[in-house]
DNA sequence: CTGAAAGCGCTTACAG
DNA sequence: CTGAAAGCGCTTACAG
């Protein structure tokens, strides 16, 4: 199969290759009837743009990147993969992928001189984030998922937080822990400080913060050990919640009379143990939409407004319970 | 910055933009002296090739694609991902990914006629499946994850099922149960059919298969009311055992003791229930790189043969032993 | 071994 | 409103 081009719509429908460029690009400059010929023709020929021929001439790419830490054997990531894709495929902008060990900073400088993506979502934003500063020096458009330096989308910390430990405190836990992600993400920095203060504010007697990392189970295991131990457990992720329900039941401690736990985002991972996992839900899909909204805005133009996304609400399955003694 | 290109190497360094063009790809027809200064200049310039002005004219996108059913939120995937980008990335081939809803056929066409991929991976091949019919007519390189009419990397459904009963045969049970993905897979026919071959050389008392689909904890509910009911339940992939896990703690069903639970891709989620799952191991990573690497060689001009990845091995844990009655 | 030229399939000023 | 022409940054025959 040969592929049509503009040429050969020129020559069919009788008329110069500028004009069916400017028809069928919608620009003004065409006659009414010549350019409903035009698409005629297009659409008999079956004709699509080259993307590469548009990217070439236009100086676009057509397509926004995103770059994977190598380890990133993240469940929850595939989901907001998901969420910028119903975004940009539509629109026919190609999600460029690629993992990269311990060197994201060269695969941006090599997107760049290469031209092949028109600008980047970030995610797994650092405190200290050395990526936020290339980005800006090579001028690619980027979006971060967290606060940054750039525009970006972030999750409310805040509500989350104070869900979370209402919830608990309502049941009537007084000593409640939280386990995150590294500590060097700005995520966790900031769903660790906003559960602080939602553990102050709603006195409770006490509130430990551990990271996951890199070993989420031992954890876990060193939270359970101490004395008077905590009677509820704030997960940051999904596969955190699932890991904290095992070692709970390894120990033989009882989920919820002895232990509450709670999940970080809600997939369906929280729905396979039993009992199923009381989540406080953030929507991935919709938060990664989102931020490829915003992408979008920025390569249009326009310069668009940090945004919140939110704000997440409790999902209560059989994993919470009052505690008892 | 504006990115330096062949011109601008060509000044620099007093030769024709043809002269840098083969010096850089290294073509013959260039003495090593001048060779070597353009590629000095270059280096010294920080000079990239346009991947988009070089698609062009090379007629190659210089990316691949991978096309996923919108409801794909199995964690698995990624790291198939992965597993392509570790031989496409390092090549600088962009690893291109759309999720369609019911449409992916369209988004083959899209990619042809736009000439946005070299080449795609498949997954999830179904027994009669219009992607392979449709690939082969556009004459689009592809190789299939599972067996097709394409070029096509599998996994050795006989020894993971040989592997699996022997391995609860071995325990003592003689009634055995295999949930798996939708029977309209490749993937899913072929263990099946080596799953009931296994049992049947094992002489068990028992074997059946049902379907995960559209609710698995349902159909795991379902296979535990049967009376005698059966003590062992092969899963086809660690979701399903995780959730497999969960409906019997509901039912005060004891695992190992009265069910035991076998896994079906060993993923870190086996590891995080109590007891952690027993699993027939397929790294998905590396089967993710075969398939990549076969659709290399097929870019590349070969023919490669069809591949079986594997063999799976066993790694026990603690979510399989021997029946008690 | 080297250079001038055409071409990949588009877009976009610039003249008519 | 329409067309002829240059250009995007490369590759690749084709002459010297």
């Amino acid at each position: 199969m040969r592929r049509p081009t503009i040429h050969d719509i020129a020559r069919r429908a009788g008329v110069a290759k500028s004009t069916v460029s400017f028809a069928l690009n919608g620009q003004p400059g065409v006659s009414e009837s010549t350019r409903r010929r035009i698409l005629g023709v297009a659409d008999e020929l079956g004709w699509r743009p080259s993307s590469v021929a548009r990217s070439l001439s236009s100086a676009q790419a057509g397509a926004v990147g995103l770059v994977l830490a190598c380890e990133t054997a993240d469940p929850a990531l595939m989901r907001l993969v998901a969420g910028f894709e119903s975004v940009f495929g539509p629109r026919e902008v190609g999600l460029l992928l690629q993992f990269a060990p311990r060197t994201e900073l060269a695969v941006y400088h090599s997107w760049w001189h290469q031209r092949r993506v028109d600008g980047v979502l970030v995610v797994d934003v650092r405190v200290s984030d050395p990526r936020i500063a290339l980005l800006g020096e090579l001028g690619l458009p980027a979006v971060t998922l967290g606060r940054s330096a750039l525009p970006s989308v972030s999750l409310d910390a805040e509500t989350a937080m104070r869900t979370a430990v209402g919830h608990l405190a309502r049941l009537g836990h007084r000593r409640i822990a939280r386990i995150g992600r590294s500590p060097e993400l700005v995520h966790t920095a900031e769903h660790t400080a906003a559960f602080l203060d939602a553990a102050r504010a709603m006195a409770m007697e006490s509130a430990v913060c551990v990271t996951a990392e890199p070993d989420a189970a031992e954890a876990v295991r060193r939270l359970l050990a101490a004395r008077p131990r905590p009677t509820a457990l704030v997960c940051d992720t999904d596969v955190m919640a699932l890991g904290a329900l095992g070692v709970a039941a390894q120990l033989g401690i009882r989920v919820p009379g002895e232990l509450s736990v709670l999940a970080g985002e809600d997939s369906p991972l929280c729905l396979l143990p039993h009992p199923a996992l009381t989540a406080v839900r953030v929507d991935l899909h919709s938060y990664g939409a989102a931020a490829a909204e915003t992408l979008r805005c920025l390569l249009a133009g326009d310069r668009p407004p940090d945004r919140t996304f939110g704000p997440p609400c409790l999902v209560e399955r059989g994993s919470t319970g009052p505690p008892v003694s």
